[in-house]
RNA sequence: GGCGACAUAGCCAAGUGGUAAGGCAUGGGUCUGCAACACCCUGAUCACCAGUUCAAAUCUGGUUGUCGCCUCCA
């Protein structure tokens, strides 16, 4: 399996610090509102890669934390005039919700920054005594030229650094690039103690403390937003690897950006769409297979028509999926013919196309073309005059595929609602009588309730839209 | 100013040396009482220029264009 890796800029074989276990760690959000789409995107994606991983037999310790004291969490705050802590919460309430939506594992853990305070204190101890920080007037900064591989994530040059930066330049630093690990309280913020001053730690140090604590001074793979690459990661193996002197992550992956129409989503641009918003309009798993159908080092841009498109696409899945489920019911015939023997093969050999895609850096597009494949196979060759295996078989391999990336192809095992099923009864009679008009009105009852039917040569089938 | 990414059919998107996967959409058919589902047919020489090579979308150089990071940000 090939990942590739910011740190090296190449793809590298994957091979883990323990044989048949991976750490790994993603940056989440800071929970001040519902996630956006932009959020949602580096979610799945890496939801993918530890599915990937665990259907490859590794245990996957997952661990993805929350932000949950920053000062726009503090604004929000004020302005509802509610605490901080009821804050986020209330929206990491809400993000478990909508993470659910899209079917995305729970995580084995996921810390709060705010509960881990006292490990922050710890390491920011240490990097005093190994003199990586220093202490000014209550706040601590990490002193980066001490780091002396500062800039090897981002390949940034410590001195063209400087000459950029743009922010002002507080007369307490050493140095410019310094940057904060703990801060002192303003009037009315939410704080803690510390040796230093009563304050908050800064956003850089929690992700450092929290991967250490959940996984050990060393991991296999740290994830995140492109966006993230600097200075946050970059920040994060410096205070990491001088205070635990060792490398910090061994595999860096990153999620290239959602666009709306073709720019950055940003809320003064007032493009800004929630989870939940999407949610009202698209069922979510539609939004996963739209950000599995392109590679998660691409950009990609979030349209409707696109969301559209993605509709359609999944429902093809699905739609054959469901059918080879009654297929399966219709079926008499037990044993394998050879000639059935040979589209297992064939079938063996786009799941290979699959676990390829899969296994080059994660191509889910690739491997989503390869459940199309089958799905096209699936459509074409099998009647129900195949053997009940065969259709198992090949339905089984539909499902499993599909429940790597995250796409639930659940086979409609819901009970025929009696109502439901004397209502087709009677539109079936209708139909025979050649009673169409009362036919269509019962189709139509049905469709207003959510239920399509189709009408085939093994009978009619119904589904929720 | 520094660093970097990308440019494939109407749209989306794979493909990293051997004459372009897949999906969506369009048009024409088959099936159907009609519809839906499904199936068949329908489309590109890969931004441009030069070079390397027997052979390039795929490598090198250049041009143009789009975008990102350097500041909170997925």
């Amino acid at each position: 399996m090939k990942i590739y890796n910011t740190l090296t800029k190449k793809k590298e074989e994957f091979i883990p610090l323990e044989e048949g276990r991976v750490r790994m760690y993603v940056c989440g959000p800071t929970v001040y509102n519902y996630i956006h789409i932009g959020n949602a995107r580096p979610v799945i994606v890496f939801d993918t890669v530890r599915r990937y991983l665990e259907y490859k037999g590794y245990e996957v310790n997952f661990v993805s934390n929350f932000t949950d004291v920053d000062d726009k969490i503090i604004k929000r705050a004020k302005e509802e005039g509610v605490s901080a802590g009821e804050i986020s919460e209330r929206f990491i309430e809400e993000c478990h919700k909508d993470l659910d939506g899209l079917n995305v594992k729970p995580a084995t853990s996921n810390p709060k920054a705010t509960e881990e305070i006292d490990g922050m204190i710890v390491m920011i101890s240490t990097l005093i005594q190994k003199g990586h920080a220093y202490e000014k007037n209550g706040t601590v900064y990490f002193k980066t030229r001490s780091f002396e591989g500062y800039g090897k994530l981002s390949k940034k040059n410590i001195d063209n650094l400087e000459a950029g930066i743009r922010i002002t330049v507080s007369d307490e630093k050493e140095d410019p690039v310094d940057f904060v690990l703990w801060k002192p309280k303003k009037e009315g913020e939410p704080y803690w103690t510390s040796p230093w001053s009563d304050g908050r730690p800064g956003w850089h140090i929690e992700c450092s403390v929290m991967s250490k604590k959940y996984l050990g001074e060393q991991i296999d793979i740290h994830a995140g937003g492109e966006d993230l690459v600097f200075p946050h990661h970059e920040n994060e193996i410096a205070q990491s690897e001088a205070c635990n002197g060792k490398e910090f992550a061994r595999y860096w992956m990153h999620n290239a950006f959602l666009n709306i129409d073709n720019k950055k989503m940003s809320k003064s641009d007032g493009n800004f769409f929630t989870v939940r918003e999407i949610s009202e309009k698209y069922p979510l798993p539609v939004l996963r297979f739209f950000m599995l159908s392109s590679h998660y080092r691409s950009p990609i841009n979030f349209s409707r028509d696109l969301m559209e498109a993605s509709r359609n696409g999944l429902e093809r899945i699905l739609t054959a999926t469901y059918n080879l489920g009654h297929l399966m019911e219709a079926a008499v015939k037990k044993e394998l013919t050879e000639e059935e023997k040979n589209i297992l093969a064939e079938i063996d050999g786009l799941n290979e196309k699959y676990d390829s895609a899969m296994e080059d850096d994660f191509n889910t597009a690739d491997a989503i073309a390869a459940i199309f494949e089958i799905v096209k196979l699936a459509n074409t060759r099998i009647t129900s005059d195949n053997s009940k295996e065969l259709i198992q078989k090949v339905s089984d391999r539909i499902v499993l595929l599909s429940d790597i990336l995250g796409i639930q192809v659940k086979k409609k095992e819901e009970l025929l609602d009696e109502e439901i099923e004397q209502l087709i009864q009677d539109r079936q009679n209708a139909r025979k009588k050649k009673d169409f008009a009362k036919a269509d009105e019962i189709r139509i009852l049905l469709s207003d309730k959510g239920i399509l039917l189709e009408d085939t040569r093994e009978g009619v089938r119904w589904k929720r839209a």
